[in-house]
DNA sequence: TAGTAGTGGGGTAATTGGGGGT
DNA sequence: CATGTCCCAATTACCCCACTAC
């Protein structure tokens, strides 16, 4: 099976997506992502963007390794 | 402008809601969700976010299937 | 190029969680 | 057994302004 996940194909949310997801302010989003709790990709402007895939397990209670300490 | 096209987009309300409308102390829906009567989701931060849906079935009278034994 | 909305950063007030007792 | 209240610690929400994203 070999089946290769293709980051080119990887879905980006916003703060407001996942602030909207969780039913939490996006500057609390932005607080998980500075504690390492989601992986959290950067922009070249500063801002932060985050894996749907990520949140998505998160939302179903699954403990997700992968955000170690990148912000 | 992060505009969510997911038809699985829960509406999730905070303890504080739930209690008004409950007529109780936000401690008391606390009980609830660890009693399982009621589906909870954690934050990230640990605090707890209850469905929309299955709050407004509760307070129509409705017997709720979901809830069995998460925290 | 300009305009609007969203985001980041810092700081402060309010809410929540947990245990214990009524 | 279920609910309301007190304690403290942690988390979250809202205020400002400057910059980025579209």
């Amino acid at each position: 099976m070999a089946t290769i996940n293709s980051p080119e194909t990887e879905q980006l949310l916003t703060p407001a997506e996942v602030a909207t997801m969780f039913r939490v302010d996006p500057k609390t989003v932005t607080r998980w992502a500075q504690a390492g709790k989601i992986t959290s990709i950067r922009t070249l402007g500063g801002h932060r963007r985050y894996r749907a895939a990520e949140i998505k397990a998160l939302l179903a209670g699954l403990p997700v390794d992968g955000a170690r300490s990148q912000d």
